[in-house]
DNA sequence: CTGATTGCTACAGCCATTGTAGATTTCGTC
DNA sequence: GACGAAATCTACAATGGCTGTAGCAATCAG
């Protein structure tokens, strides 16, 4: 059987984390020793590295759930499982996106400056005024 | 003489956010009627414009602090404003490589599973086991 | 057996908001 | 001036996803 902290050097995360994730119950109670620590088995450790690797891809502990969920049923459809995965993929590339926007307007922001003065300073200025943006960036998807 | 009311329409932010603003001194504390409201000149409006502008850039609220901080003393070169927006630069680049390794992992596991039923889904498969992945994405700036 | 390490609970803090409840103030209209 | 709707006020809790702390208790190696 395996210690909260064995768990933990294996799969990446902190003690506490793991702990955490049983108070929202996303990994199931455990057993305890006499003692009343906690003690886990393969599934335990399996299923917490899916969690840890799903956070990895960027899923939300919402979605992870729900792929937890699904992967309980194995004679369904994995159309819904599919659909999760889907919908992760397009925030990663709406995110990209709107990443992308900003770079290009940091990078015009820093180009402009050259003075030496704050009070002459570009980037303050375009700061001060969005007129002076090319792009929009409206806060839509940060 | 504006309103709370009348600077978040005309900023976009929150009226919330606003009165959070001025409780972690981001915003200074305006003058008040009688009754109590806030009550804001035209310096008001400009401060929210810029600290809006600048999170729609990814900005923290601690590098705007330093940026409105810095823009208090125009004679001072504008060295210091210039790497506060140069470090959000490479914040930005760093989080546009993860994403983009992210994105692929998701099309692969995507292009790969076309079962049928959940008990062979490539996607959880690929979620279960880190080795299976070609990157390492390792967590290292999510 | 002893001392170091690890684990326990309970709680607070992080960031940047957003939402809530219940009271008060302001504004437009009559 | 009176009325009612809209906006504003304070204070506090919640979000997501952890992380850190304090003050104990249990476990393990030597």
């Amino acid at each position: 059987m395996l210690s909260i902290g064995t768990l933990a050097k294996r799969t990446g995360a902190k003690v506490q984390t793991i702990r955490y994730y049983e108070q929202i119950g996303l990994m199931p109670e455990p057993g305890r020793t006499e003692g009343g620590q906690r003690r886990y088995g393969n599934a335990g450790l399996d299923r917490l590295a899916f969690i840890r690797h799903s956070r990895e891809l960027g899923f939300s502990l919402e979605a992870i759930r729900e792929l937890l969920d699904l992967s309980d049923s194995p004679e369904r459809s994995c159309a819904q499982i599919d659909a999760v995965a889907q919908r992760q993929l397009q925030e990663v590339e709406a995110r990209i996106t709107r990443l992308k926007a900003l770079r290009i307007e940091l990078q015009r922001m820093l180009s402009e400056c050259s003075a030496d003065r704050v009070a002459d300073c570009r980037i303050l200025e375009v700061l001060r005024d969005h007129e002076e943006c090319l792009s929009n960036h409206d806060g839509t998807g940060i």
